[in-house]
DNA sequence: CTGAAAGCGCTAACAT
DNA sequence: ATGTTAGCGCTTTCAG
């Protein structure tokens, strides 16, 4: 069907060997340097990557798991890692493996028939077994906002729980003692994060934790809209939320809307992530914003590394920690 | 490196044949399957779907070029796609473009040298010389949102005509007759359509256009802030706003939010796509909704029919064109 | 039902 | 600098 080498070489009178040097930088006679490009021209000839892969052992090809495509915040990531990824000539395979553990280790299963190159995951399944076969082939793993016990590897995280302590900080500077949250699957490592900064932020400024203003969602839509509800029910005395994902935060404006609360005159509210849509709510929300960009640069930085270097980054492993930042918004009232 | 099919025949004393006819559902006798599923296991063998693919000429892989990854439409499609695609074994290559003809010719060629078995297309160059090679190759193509003369493949579409029409109706239906629209860049087909909408809806109630009342934006949030902001300087007598995409609702609403303007009681306005995020308006937003699962369970059934049916369909072209809905909010006030 | 052998398109010694 | 050749891991005739 397609044009191959051998199609070349027959047309150029040239032996295979210098076609593929010509493909891999080696040096060409000029005179044969424009045969070929005539031939590559006139048989609109490709490079056939899958023969190369197989010779090669290396498809430049990246698998990456996340949790939700459908969730802004991987969505983001994704776009600026494909966009490192492939003008580097990599390809990358996206698995969405809907939170589920039993999906995600299928993920990683199908991404290592397909022998891809690396694999980048945002955990589901904080065991890491899933990762286990594909890290004894010596393939490299780059983790995105957790780590594993047990699975060696890079990982990029981001500062979760100060970014907690920092919101509720925000609160209890202007004011406010009653403080809710909207947590996370108590599972969820960035969840467990976030939770401790806000039970530091609230020792440390001496005000006693109660159970009733904590919500454990989801990280979902609608679980941010049932969150709000009920702490709202539960706590007639509550002046501030703070709500931990950017799915949850617009669950609870819904939640807000549905209710008929005034912002921030009823409640005060700090959401997270996305300040496209903080810029949107009436009034302007006030977010803790997680640097995206920087994480799906530094994932993609950290991945060709490994692949471009081979062997020699084997020693010690890389981890930074992101931090994130409070975006003003009017949503926060000050209280006498 | 990782066990290959020679080493589960050594192991097993069987034949190549054998195992692969193991692996491609033809008849093995019991004892020898039970050998093989033992050498599996204990070899932890996984097969080589590049080695499979460089002989089948097929890898099992189609590749999806949109224009941004990071607008909600998009990546709402390609999580549905994925999720279909991935459950009949097949690998998903996603290339965002960015918008820019010159990338999307570079996305089709790098998904040819990786010989995917087919492409997805939500196309950027209207003239769709970026695929013509690839359809060459008699592989399939499936449009998203326009079809493209000279490139003969299937293709879904949205009735964006009547998407934009139903809008306009409505608040026509409601005594507005001072209409904007905050259309999208002229050359994409869907803010063509939209536009058309728009010009038709307005035509038939006898109202005329006024070019003051028509933005052109480019579908980004900054495009929308923009347009609000425009439309609201230059037409004092404005009573309702059509926003003619996701992006450019968001930026609607921002602008509305910086200028003060009080929705709907100084401005109606209808938005578009994504449901959530007009809920957490306030007060919420009526909406023209796509079928975004709906296009995406459709886009990859038609790919799949293709590629598990081999030439058997090369008949009829397939395109169909599906509806959108208005989803009530309480933007849009009735004028006495 | 199973075994032997050819070959998919490429790369990488090795020889010239 | 260029030609020759083996072989990556699999599927697929063709025999047996």
């Amino acid at each position: 069907m397609a044009a191959t080498m051998k199609d070349i070489a027959r047309r150029t009178g040239l032996g295979l060997a210098t076609i593929s040097s010509y493909f891999n930088g080696g040096n060409v006679r000029e005179k044969n340097r424009i045969k070929i490009e005539e031939a590559i021209e006139e048989l609109h000839y490709e490079v056939n990557e899958v023969a190369r892969g197989l010779k090669t052992n290396a498809t430049r090809t990246i698998g990456v798991v996340i949790p939700e495509l459908n969730n802004t915040f991987c969505a983001e990531i994704i776009t600026g890692m494909e966009d490192v990824l492939r003008s580097h000539g990599y390809a990358t395979i996206v698995c969405d493996c809907r939170t589920d553990k039993k999906l995600e280790r299928e993920a990683v299963e199908f991404l290592i028939r397909r022998r891809v190159d690396g694999i980048i995951n945002m955990p589901v399944d904080e065991e890491g077994n899933h990762l286990k076969r594909f890290q004894k082939m010596g393939k490299p793993i780059v983790l995105i906002d957790r780590k594993i016990q047990g699975i060696d590897c890079d990982s990029v995280l981001v500062d979760n729980k100060k970014a907690a302590e920092d919101a509720v900080r925000y609160f209890i500077g202007r004011g406010h003692r009653n403080i809710g949250i909207i947590g996370g699957p108590e599972e969820v490592f960035t969840a467990q994060e976030r939770m401790a900064g806000y039970y530091k932020a609230l020792e440390s400024a001496g005000i006693p934790v109660r159970e009733s203003l904590i919500w454990h969602g989801d990280y979902t839509i609608q679980g941010g809209v049932r969150g709000l509800e009920e702490l709202v029910q539960n706590n007639p005395e509550m002046t501030a939320v703070f709500v931990t994902n950017y799915e949850m935060t617009m669950g609870a404006m819904i939640g807000v809307n549905e209710l008929g609360i005034r912002i921030p005159e009823q409640l005060s509210m700090i959401g997270f992530d996305n300040l496209q849509f903080a810029r949107a709510c009436n009034p302007k929300l006030t977010i803790v914003a997680q640097p995206t960009d920087g994480i799906a640069r530094e994932v993609a930085k950290v991945m060709l590394n490994h692949l471009e270097n081979a062997g020699e980054t084997s020693g010690e492993l890389f981890s930074e920690k992101l931090e994130t930042e409070i975006i003003a918004g009017k949503s926060v009232r000050v209280l006498a």
